[in-house]
DNA sequence: CTTCCTGCAAAAGTTTTGCATTAAC
DNA sequence: GTTAATGCAAAACTTTTGCAGGAAG
């Protein structure tokens, strides 16, 4: 984990008036390391022994300190990664068969033209924009193989 | 209701083996008189007398049959709308504060350049893309004038 | 030493399921 | 008539919460 991070973590929970304890540590060490937005049950399972209820509370702890971001997905449980302005803007590919989730830029020009758009159409809206959301949705290499051979989900 | 989505429903509906009962033409109507996402409390409080159980067993019906889509929010229950051929394809403003979805076109042109840049991308990172999901976040009105009063969330 | 965090277990929320009855075809 | 849909209640699942004990500052 890189130094930023660490102090970034531990100013945001400080002004937060939070603690920066070795489970959230952990945690932020566990979505720098994985690169793409990580699981509940897949923190869960994960061998780190950390225990259900510390970790939606740290997760939930974090998020409102501003280090984590929690994503929304078809899936039937939570999903996370670092906040935006420590990792990037950045938008996610997400696989229709089996829920991963793979970070992904877009060309800086498209990203700005669709900025102007929809600042565009929420001021029409009556809406104070603060963001977009941008999946890409699809079949991942992996399922796109299985399909062919396997009937789980035509 | 249109006549063409009525039969459609029933078409869909039968090849997929299923009926069209008086459950299902009701949350069709419900869906198409709403004209934007609708929640399944929602749905449930709405003097409609829909059961519980019925209601998630004809959307997840419905759904299969290709009338209706599930959206994904940062909602802790599902939202629902007609399926995208039947009503066109849009994306949605999407309040964070009070969680209120509203349909939205974006220009023709630029749906067409996201295309073509968004199909690049997914064929760079082995994705078969199917489609992609563009919401905007932001205050609605309402809830934008609640905010400067009020405190429930700042 | 004071405040916050942790863990266990139990509760709360949404969604799913078993089974007998009713409606669709 | 046969098969699928409905309603009720109970289960399953993710997430939240109460409370006693432990760690952080």
């Amino acid at each position: 984990m890189s130094f930023d991070l660490d102090a970034t973590a531990t100013a945001r929970l400080r002004s937060a008036g939070q603690r920066y304890t070795t489970q959230r540590r952990q945690l932020i060490e566990l979505l720098a390391d994985a690169g793409s937005p990580v699981s509940i049950p897949d923190i869960l399972a994960g061998g780190s022994g950390l225990k259900q209820s510390s970790v939606y509370r740290n997760l939930a702890a974090l998020e409102q300190a501003g280090v984590v971001r929690r994503l929304v997905t078809d899936e039937e449980f939570g999903r996370y990664e670092l906040a935006e302005d420590l990792i990037g803007h950045h938008h996610h590919l997400v696989c229709s068969r089996c829920g991963k989730m793979r970070d992904v830029d877009v060309p800086q020009d498209l990203e700005r033209t669709l900025e102007r758009a929809l600042d565009r159409i929420a001021k029409r809206a009556g809406f104070a924009r603060v963001s977009h959301r941008l999946d890409l949705l699809g079949l991942c290499a992996d399922c796109a193989a299985e399909v062919g051979t396997d009937t789980t989900r035509a």
